[in-house]
RNA sequence: GGGAUCUUAGCUCAGCUGGGAGAGCAUCUGCCUUACAAGCAGAGGGUCACAGGUUCGAGCCCUGUAGGUCCCACCA
């Protein structure tokens, strides 16, 4: 041998290698070519701070695959890749580091803090990068963007000031939440509810009496989770239909400790059945009573700072912080004896979803976007299917957020992100929107503007992905060409973040989808379904895996027995058995080269063709379609199964089992080649199906055994042909599998030793019968381990004792030269018998039912009658057979 | 409170438009058969959560029940 292959495969170095071969060669790479179809895939920019986890993999997986099928299926494959600056997330880095070195965040001053932050971008932004690559992503690295770049910086701005322009970006005070440690707002997509134990704290203001003072004898009793913001009470609410109330509407109470005189004011809002029918309302920090406060021209008080400790509203509270305040304002209304009890509450608190900080509702000025008229395209075009959700169900989360949709928070108290482009004049307080900083104010003329100090929110620039990365707002060629994408492929954790933002975006900015198909995965989780997470300690590094076992039984583990939108568990074993499969693949090449050692293929060897040929080639060709179309229906995990099964069941288990004499026979020259023939184009054509799933191991066989060809992943992709369709062969093969199957089996119940060879006499009346094993003699005496095999039409010379099969049409016949327990075989072909009666029975069912004959598909009928008839011919044999053995 | 989803072999999960229950791992038996012991051959193991219904036919469709997971809402 020429090059000889390791026993065992080994990625490690093989993997690197061809990877740096793919791009050298420039195989990722896409440029526009009218000539051919586009197909594009946008990755889901990860962010810089982000290390490669097991999510990554998975959805980058998916997409390679994606793009591997359709690069090689002819298409013009792009994989635009790139990153996200992840605003939040990189800034807390960032003041974490500085904080390290003793650096305060405000000391150092905007604009050195953003070179700080670049740096670090400059620093770390491309590992998550240089690990897809480990992976074997095929993205177009040429075209890699950054969502801070400077056309997606260019992107940002034209869509603020065109979205400002049309009054759907507006700046209004409004009740935001707002993350205290992180000082920063966050939309509601970012708050996270988290069930805490907590109390309820049920305490009573006294009435304000006809001397305006306040009563000592009425009070008006309620609960609250929150009793800090008292402070900020500017009413109390009841139910407009309460009875118990009724009197009281028209008069005020006292709002202890700060001694304000408040109104009792009606509210529907009010939930008679809860508590005592009585709400605090504090429409500075909370969202309904803010509601309840717009309704009934209440006073917003804020009583807090941004970093939750109490304002100077707080009166003798000022300076504590909220928990600190709560605290001392229960003691104080305890000592007042306005506490009534306290009781244990368990209840839904929002958090930061990043920090995990609970926060606080306040009220801000912030930009807002409009989303009512924005999303309305993006629920018609899910509707009406123009994009399609996979899986389907994912319309459910769709609907329910578009339909219940309210304004977008953007506007961030972050350095580290897109700057609005808002400018404000010092002298008359104009606002004005625009790409530039203008000279001068267009309303009074001055020179001195400033920028609005905010950022927008992260997520405003990646809702622009699909498109900013290919030139946009430029006309350009690229945008062009591969817009609209083809397929999004992310997580279901992120629909409302993004999915549903580059929905409504795409359709506002380009009057087009961004995607025709949004393909979802779900969470890897570990062994035991826990999500993977830093503070449990539990994520498996995907990096690990792949240094072990190499990154094609990653990428299969990850792919294989999972549907589209569903969690995964992950664990070693199952990956090994990825490794063993990349492995069974190695060996069965590493074989056929042996085989092909020194020896030419005929020209004439497809003129050659044996039937087993013909019924893997037929087998193989039924694969290629249904692979084919299970993938064009991004049903991955079914496609690489069939594949998976085919190459190591039907082809490694039988195919090169039936061939072995053959290729050792050199006699036959027609014969061998044939077989050599169909080894290599079997192999070749199932390797192309895999390597979408398994690019390394596949490109490394198929470059040894195919030395004239360059690349597997730039060769075509095979297809159906009904040159290849032998329904006779397929039919007659299996017939020779049932019988191996048959003699293997009563072998092994009679331990006999598979060195031990026997004669076999296979007996069928049918001339087709006898005809089909007579072909197949060589390999069927090797898999049935027969010394002999001798075709008969009766049986003529065969002992009585010699065991039997029983197949479809036709009686096998082992005379072993051992005694054979008659009582053991007699209790074998009972079980048998037995069985058939069964079938017999489940047949006859059908087919005497009347409606079944009328109803049922004629396909259906024809199939059960051919069982029927297979069923009772073999019953005939057993039950002879029997009354042979019994005398 | 609303919604989604799951319940299939000991474990983890597939099962695509309804037409005789599958895989991997685990278990048991026998094999180092010169591609592969990361392998080969064979075996055991499932009233497809439960109860109804539709249908000639249901793991798959409909209704209900029980249990689990998740998402949304946020009654202070």
């Amino acid at each position: 041998m020429s090059k000889e292959l390791a026993k065992t495969y080994d990625p490690s170095g093989i993997e690197e290698r061809l990877y740096q071969k793919w791009l050298d060669k420039k195989y990722f790479h896409a440029e526009v070519d009218k000539t051919k179809k586009p197909f594009t895939i946008v990755i889901p920019p990860p962010n810089i701070t982000g290390q490669l986890h097991m999510g990554h993999a998975l959805d980058n997986t998916m997409q390679d695959i994606l793009i591997r099928f359709k690069r090689m299926q002819g298409y013009n494959a792009l994989w635009q890749p790139g990153t996200d600056h992840a605003s939040i997330a990189t800034e807390v880095k960032i003041i974490e580091k500085l904080k390290e070195e003793g650096i305060d965040k405000e000391d150092l001053g905007r604009e050195k803090f953003l070179e700080r932050a670049w740096e670090w971008k400059k620093q770390y932004g491309g590992r998550i990068v240089e690990q897809l690559k480990k992976l074997g992503s095929s993205c177009d690295w040429d075209r890699e963007r950054f969502t801070m770049d400077e056309g997606c910086n260019k992107a940002v701005t034209e869509v603020f000031c065109r979205m400002h322009e049309k009054g759907w970006i507006y700046k209004g005070s409004r009740i935001i939440n707002w993350c205290p440690v992180c000082n920063t707002s966050i939309s509601d997509a970012e708050v996270e509810y988290q069930e805490q134990a907590g109390h309820f704290w049920h305490i009573k203001y006294p009435l304000v009496d006809e001397n305006g003072e306040a009563s000592t004898t009425e009070f008006l009793e309620f609960a609250t989770t929150r009793p800090e913001t008292m402070l900020g009470d500017t009413a109390v609410a009841i139910n407009p239909e309460d009875d118990r109330y009724k009197h009281l509407i028209g008069r005020k109470v006292m709002l202890p400790i700060i001694n304000r005189v408040i109104p009792i004011v009606t509210d529907s809002y009010v939930d008679m059945e809860f508590g005592t029918g009585v709400v605090k309302i504090t429409p500075a920090h909370d969202p309904n009573d803010f509601e309840v406060g717009k309704r009934h021209n209440l006073p917003e008080i804020n009583i807090m700072n941004d970093d939750a400790t109490i304002n100077a509203n707080g009166g003798k509270f000022e300076g504590m912080d909220r928990y600190e305040a709560r605290k001392a304002i229960v003691e104080e209304l305890d000592s007042m004896g306005l506490l009534v009890n306290i009781e244990d509450y368990s209840h839904n608190v929002g958090t930061h979803d990043r920090c995990k900080t609970t926060i606080e509702p306040l009220i801000k000025k912030q930009w807002f976007v409009k989303m009512d008229e924005l999303i309305k395209p993006a629920a018609e075009a899910v509707k009406n299917g123009e994009i399609e959700l996979i899986p389907n169900r994912m319309e459910k989360t769709f609907f329910n957020w578009t339909d219940n949709i309210r304004d977008w928070c953007i506007s961030r108290q972050l350095w580290w992100g897109h700057r609005i482009p808002a400018y404000y004049c010092a002298e008359c307080g104009e606002v004005v929107v625009a790409k530039e900083m203008p000279e001068k104010c267009p309303k009074c003329g001055c020179t001195h503007l400033t920028q609005d100090e905010d950022t927008l929110d992260t997520w405003f620039s990646s809702a622009l992905w699909p498109f900013s990365t290919l030139g946009w707002p430029d006309k350009t060629e690229d945008l062009e060409y591969f817009y609209p994408t083809d397929v999004l492929v992310t997580g279901y954790d992120i629909i409302f973040f993004w999915v549903i933002r580059m929905i409504f975006s795409g359709y506002e900015q380009m009057g087009e989808k961004p995607f025709k198909t949004v393909l979802f995965h779900g969470l890897v989780r570990d062994s035991q379904g826990r999500k993977m997470s830093k503070s449990l300690g539990n994520g498996i590094d995907p990096l690990e895996i792949i240094e072990q076992y190499g990154a094609d039984a990653l990428r299969l583990t990850l792919i294989t027995g999972n549907a589209p939108g569903n969690d995964m568990r992950f664990y070693h074993e199952r990956v090994e058995a990825s490794r063993n499969f990349a492995n069974k693949v190695w060996n069965a090449s590493r074989f056929i080269m042996m085989n092909m050692e020194g020896k030419e293929i005929p020209a004439d060897a497809k003129d050659n063709l044996e039937p087993v040929d013909k019924w893997i080639l037929s087998k193989l060709n039924t694969l290629v379609k249904d692979a084919t179309e299970n993938m064009e229906h991004y049903e991955l995990g079914i496609a690489v199964q069939k594949v998976y099964d085919f190459i190591w069941d039907e082809f490694c288990d039988w195919y090169i089992e039936m061939v072995k004499p053959r290729l050792y026979n050199s006699d036959d020259a027609k014969s061998q080649g044939a077989a050599l023939y169909t080894l290599k184009t079997v192999l070749i054509d199932a390797l192309k199906l895999l390597h979408p799933y398994m690019p390394f191991v596949t490109e490394e066989i198929f470059c040894t055994i195919q030395s004239e060809e360059e690349s597997i992943m730039i060769s075509k992709w095979p297809e159906y042909t009904e040159k290849r369709n032998f329904a006779k062969e397929e039919k007659d093969i299996e017939t020779i599998k049932e019988a191996v199957r048959g003699i293997r089996n009563v072998r092994t119940e009679m331990n006999v030793a598979p060195s031990k060879k026997a004669k076999v006499f296979v007996v069928s009346e049918k001339d087709e019968v006898l005809k089909t094993f007579t072909e197949g003699k060589l390999f069927f005496a090797s898999l049935a381990y027969a010394s002999e095999v001798v075709m008969q039409k009766d049986k003529e010379g065969i002992a009585e004792d010699a065991v039997s099969v029983v197949i479809a049409n036709a009686t096998l016949y082992i005379p072993f030269a051992e005694l054979v327990d008659i009582k053991q075989e007699i209790e074998r072909l009972e079980k048998e018998e037995k069985r058939l009666t069964g079938e017999i029975a489940r047949a006859n069912g059908m087919l005497n039912n009347e409606k079944f004959i009328s109803k049922a598909p004629e396909a259906k009928i024809a199939e059960e009658k051919e069982k029927l008839e297979k069923y009772t011919q073999m019953m005939e044999a057993v039950k002879e057979r029997l009354t042979q053995l019994r005398k």
